[in-house]
DNA sequence: TTGTAAAAATACCAAGGAGTATCTTTATGA
DNA sequence: TCATAAAGATACTCCTTGGTATTTTTACAA
């Protein structure tokens, strides 16, 4: 029962990188077969059918990078404004599995999935629930201990930077990144300061 | 060659429709010629191949629409960030055609098409330089005319605008708009008012 | 009126899509 | 060791897809 869940697993991760360049619906179950060299066989044993598997991604590996890469290192005390920035230039320039022409796999998922599949929007739903809830978290112990202006409206910050992190990864794919992401970094640290 | 003009204006518009609603790739020319009652042999006397279409889309329904909405108007004197304010309510809740589940048609497009098809990419990205054009020119006319702060950075403030926007309409995928909207929109006035 | 090209209709095709049915191999626990 | 179920392999089916080939209709200039 162990290699089993190994090309489950295999089966998850490499049709996760496949749809986060190609898309979900442009991915073929052939091309998962080919690039994990899993057989059809294997693949309806470990899933019911393909949606399955695109649930099954956003719960196993989505949801887990999500948490350990920006809900538990969100938690360490000091200025939140200075972290927010500070997750958000990781997110943007330093990490090196996410492509500018490629964009956000989350935002991806979203924006394609969510007309089609009520299922992926509510796992969508949580997950941005999740980082939402920690952002306001944070704004509101980093209000308790000075770094916040104290008028500042927590949840509002926390949507307009979600959104700008989504809408840049947007329109980091016309530019592949090389302006829109340091000119939305500049202006971000200018917001930010205008909440201390 | 009148007629003729008719029938490939309505595949334009129809194939918009379904495409904003389904996205590109999910929308067959089957799809296309049922819904306009239209022939393949008549689709493809207009259009080479889908992607043509694609194309015409952009560029002859996408780029008129934008520039009629946002850049035209954007032209007349008055407090820049009232008038940017306006043009998002407008853009979020104010517009019949636009609908929270769906998104913004440029903002899937982009998002869709950009890692597949290049000319896709350089289409929207005239789009989008249009408009950031024509926001930076009226952020500049407006510090001129000292309704913004002489150390605004028109073309950071123009990109965090554009970003939001875009990532607040896949935000609002997630809880059709309810409240990430009107969120976005409170918080955007706060980041307006720091500008003046 | 009629010849000609524009415009549209119809029928078809090969490739690729998700999913099934059936068989073979591998592991495991008694 | 060996029966049984888990895991995987192979070969299909049936449907949709974008695109083509061919024919028919429509418009209009002479």
């Amino acid at each position: 029962m162990k290699k089993a869940a190994a090309t489950r697993l295999t089966i998850l991760q490499k049709a996760f990188e496949l749809i986060y360049v190609k898309g979900y619906q442009t991915t073929s179950i052939d091309d998962i077969l080919a690039t994990t060299q899993v057989t059809k066989g294997a693949f309806y044993y470990h899933f019911k059918n393909k949606d399955e598997m695109g649930l099954a991604i956003i719960n196993e590996i989505l949801k887990p990078t999500m948490t350990e890469s920006f809900i538990t290192p969100l938690q360490n005390p000091g200025d939140p404004l200075e972290f927010i920035y500070g997750m958000m230039q990781h997110l943007l320039i330093g990490n090196p599995f996410l492509k500018p022409e490629f964009g956000c796999p989350a935002s991806n998922i979203t924006q394609e999935m969510t007309p089609w599949n009520a299922d992926f929007g509510h796992a969508m739903n949580e997950l941005m629930k999740q980082w939402e809830d920690t952002l306001v978290e944070v704004l509101e112990k980093g209000k308790a201990a000075g770094f916040v202006k104290k008028d500042v409206h927590s949840k509002q910050v926390t949507i307009m930077v979600m959104s700008g992190y989504w809408g840049v990864r947007n329109l980091g794919k016309l530019d592949q990144g090389k302006e829109s992401y340091s000119r939305y970094l500049k202006e971000l640290k200018n917001y930010l300061n205008s909440l201390k």
